[in-house]
DNA sequence: AGTAAATAGTGGACTTCATCCACAATAAGC
DNA sequence: GCTTATTGTGGATGAAGTCCACTATTTACT
């Protein structure tokens, strides 16, 4: 009986929901430059990889090349990442946050961790730490076999 | 160090975009109907409730009320859902799939199962279960503290 | 070295979806 | 009855996803 895992997606589906929400009420408190949650996958995101080319943190965040061409831009002109040229490849614009950035994302950190924790409730912080662990390993493992996208 | 429960959102948004491309790179075989991913929500999440208002079925899927009117009657269009009036309540109309759309609807359980089912290749079918207990838990308890949107 | 193929980033055009606002119809409360 | 809340609809706008084409650079091949 395999429809059981459509259950699955679903509830994926809504547990984002979730997350949304919860960061749109508060996102005024925090969200003062308006970078929106385009712009915040990627600054948490930036915050965990460090200096990244544009290509790398693109298959990471699993978007478009174009969309975050134009997402980067958007954050550079509030002065939150720069962009400085790879010496080892022209090709490649390394993409790192400026210290307005990082305070940007602790900002956001705060905020994601409250909404998590206030949908977490009804789990014990050692089950959070196994649905921690069970994303972890089934994501990480099939990222080499997603690599052939794009 | 509340910032590691950043880590959920982010792990959270990358299985969304793995299931979303995992969907898309079938989607010719299963979605002749070209419902695409909206409507394939909202059909799955039919087929979970029976027939339903249009505001309870909005509810589930965390979604906007006129996105909703205009998702279903695209839907109505292709022959997926039926509408018909409530009895008990003339404002409310209900809405349900049609045998057309219960055919559809399990060609995308099977795709979504089949998606699925290789994202969580790393992980054991017991862990699989803990995954969506730990899930529908977190969900299940919330749904009441936010029926306060809308 | 020289050419072909792959890769990194940009930009345009289009579609889908989300969001917000206002509105009509009905229901519920006082 | 009159006010208020709820359900569904529609419009307008903006954000984001997607696809395509293009340039610049690097890598691979011979």
């Amino acid at each position: 009986m395999q429809a059981q895992d459509t259950e699955l997606a679903l509830l994926i589906d809504r547990f984002m929901r979730r997350i949304h929400f919860g960061l749109q009420s508060k996102s005024h408190d925090f969200d003062t430059q308006n970078v929106g949650p385009g712009g915040g996958i990627v600054l948490l995101t930036l915050a965990d990889m460090g200096q990244v080319g544009l290509q790398d943190l693109t298959r990471r965040v699993a978007r478009d090349k174009s969309q975050m061409t134009r997402t980067i831009r958007s954050l550079e002109g509030k002065g939150l990442v720069c962009r400085s040229p790879s010496a080892q490849d022209a090709r490649v614009t390394l993409v790192s946050l400026t210290p307005e950035g990082k305070d940007v994302v602790r900002a956001l950190q705060a905020a994601v961790a409250e909404t998590i924790s206030e949908i977490l409730t009804p789990i014990t912080p050692s089950e959070e730490a196994t649905l921690k662990d069970l994303l972890t390993r089934a994501l990480a493992e099939a990222s080499d076999a997603v690599r052939g996208r794009d």
